[in-house]
DNA sequence: ACTAAATAGTCAAGCAGACTGTCTATTCTG
DNA sequence: CAGAATAGACAGTCTGCTTGACTATTTAGT
């Protein structure tokens, strides 16, 4: 985690001998490399939610959309997908439900919990991130090409396991 | 910013006519794959740092010991690199300071400033940083193969422009 | 050369998001 | 059916970051 930017010559590693070290120093890129494109990437999708309209959203509930979207999800869900305590989470829906983007009924099996769900509103900004995010994709495949692009995902499938999506946006 | 699940299956892709509504859910899932993996090899680097010995040494510390590394920063140009305000930069160099792992002397060439720059301990804690960053690496290259995580590096240089290292740690 | 604007850093106060601890209501387990 | 586990809320606190105001030094304009 020191040098950047011997990222570029990448190129002519073909020393045999001396691989060992080389490779080190190679390898250190990658994660560098991730952390700086991640990094950039969440600031884009936050410029694009933010450019269509709706301020104030941070990562974090961007976050919280993904797990929500599709059947609701429970406070606790919420909690565990964020990587955060319940409490934390409770603040954040409590936010969201201020703001208009999600709604909390009753769960129909667990009269404990709440069924967190989104709005038309929350669908709007769910919306907006994923074109936000799509937008991002795209100045990768006009750099890349479609072809190397189809193969990063393929890389990344394989390696990212469901972890936690913490709120690094 | 919707499915992550649909990233799997991107073999068969060669629907012409309703190729444009699934190439935006394939593109999608990019930047849903590489927060997870910037995610997780946060995770990773923040254990693996601690597994060595160095507890409390938070993800802003390290991209700071990035900037820090070779001729030293000062605290403005720290905080420029972390995307922070020049207080939020005083004041983790100043936990920095008490920690050991750097120094402040004055600037050759500019009064007002200090030279920040890295002590013994603070070379450690990089050493340990990389150290963990490459093992998580290595991680990858066990599951993709040498060659893939090399064009990987690759492409990720390419779409990489020298942004802010956020602490997305 | 000399003033005016910009810059490096500090001090102080406030805030927002997260945490721990504690509690009630409900569900699961044996 | 009793006891343990779980969902969520409430209260208090901590920490990292922010804005605002200030001093010391450097850079730019005339």
């Amino acid at each position: 985690m020191t040098e950047l930017t011997e990222a570029t010559d990448t190129t002519d590693a073909t020393a045999a001998v001396t691989a060992a070290t080389d490779r080190r120093g190679e390898l250190l890129a990658l994660p560098l490399l991730m952390l700086s494109a991640a990094s950039t990437l969440v600031d884009a999708i936050q410029a694009g939610v933010e450019a269509r309209g709706f301020v104030g959203v941070r990562p974090a509930h961007g976050f919280a959309f993904v797990r929500i979207a599709g059947d609701g999800a429970t406070i606790a869900e919420i909690g565990e997908h964020l990587g955060v305590t319940k409490q934390a989470a409770s603040q954040l829906v409590d936010e969201l439900l201020r703001r208009g983007y999600v709604v909390s009924s009753r769960h129909p099996r667990d009269a404990r919990a709440k069924l967190v769900t989104l709005t038309e509103q929350g669908r709007a900004v769910t919306r907006a991130a994923d074109d936000a995010a799509i937008e991002a994709a795209q100045e990768w495949v006009a750099v890349l090409g479609e072809e190397r692009v189809r193969e990063l995902i393929a890389d990344l499938s394989r390696v990212v396991r469901a972890g936690k999506l913490r709120p690094l946006w």
